[in-house]
DNA sequence: CTCCAGGCTTTAG
DNA sequence: CTAAAGCATGGA
């Protein structure tokens, strides 16, 4: 077992697992089992410092970012003026960009089109239970993202059986196609074709190909527009009513590479309405 | 009962 | 091109 200790002032285990953007975690008294792929950790904190234990420190290292300076980052964000993201920035401090599995993240999303999260967390359990191997960490029972063959020898029936509803086809194609092209090729496109190349499988269309982007890829000159975001456009920002690509354009142009860094300190401020 | 959830596809105008 | 209906499911 491997514990990596880190300040808790840019490292906050409910800021960057409560964020929306990873869905696999289960809450203890105490901390956080989080899942990714195959592996768990356990995930804490005290007033000073933020605690992982795991088998695979390497690992959650990169899987927390820990590299990075999140403190630049917040300078970096405030230093667009803009009030409403500097108060989220403040109230987010312990956010982080997670860098997860690039398949777990577009079957994650796709799952997540007009869903709220406790389904999604569910259907994704589902997903787990079903057709991931059983895994074990510190006594703790969990089981592994599915890999893309394993996903794509099921029917759509199968899929909406799991509750999963119309999004049923969307995940069997995916996986099928998925099967054929691997997911690597993925990463070496650039932004333009990346997007591009996502809004063409069935089921995502822009905010998920803008989420997979980010969340899968890092794509951090990203920023998915959902309804909450579309909320705080009107609400925060005064905008206009205008659709959701528009919306996505406007703030891009603002903060550029920052983009996918304010999206979430923003769009996790206005949903928990901190 | 209706409305909404980190929307997308299809069809109509 | 934009606008709106239809889509499964479950929680509020």
């Amino acid at each position: 077992m491997e514990k990596i200790t880190y300040p808790a002032a840019e490292f906050n285990p409910r800021d960057v697992l409560e964020c929306g953007q990873i869905f696999r975690y289960k809450k203890f008294e105490k901390g956080y089992l989080v899942v990714s792929k195959d592996k768990a950790c356990y995930l804490y904190s005290d007033e000073k410092s933020t605690y992982i234990e795991c088998d695979d420190g390497d690992y959650f290292y990169n899987f927390f970012d820990l590299g990075r300076d999140y403190a630049a980052i917040i300078e970096k964000l405030k230093s667009f003026n803009s009030p409403v993201l500097s108060t989220a920035c403040d109230k987010c401090r312990g956010l982080r960009l997670l860098n997860q599995n690039p398949q777990e993240m577009i079957f994650s999303f796709i799952v997540s089109q007009n869903n709220n999260i406790p389904r999604i967390q569910k259907s994704l359990e589902a997903i787990c239970k079903n057709l991931g191997e059983e895994k074990n960490f510190a006594g703790e029972r969990y089981f592994s993202f599915p890999s893309v063959s394993a996903l794509a020898e099921k029917s759509a029936s199968f899929y909406k059986e799991l509750g999963l509803g119309y999004r049923d086809e969307y995940i069997q194609k995916t996986a099928e196609r998925l099967k054929e092209s691997g997911v690597d090729y993925l990463k070496d496109l650039d932004d333009a074709a990346l997007k591009k190349e996502l809004l063409s499988f069935r089921g995502i269309g822009g905010k998920v190909a803008d989420c997979i982007a980010l969340f899968a890829f890092k794509r951090t000159s990203s920023f998915p527009v959902d309804t909450w975001i579309e909320k705080l456009y009107l609400e925060d920002f005064k905008g206009k009513p205008a659709g959701r690509e528009a919306i996505s354009k406007y703030f891009c142009n603002i903060f550029g590479e920052y983009s996918g860094y304010a999206q979430q300190y923003l769009f996790y401020a206005k949903r928990a309405s901190l």
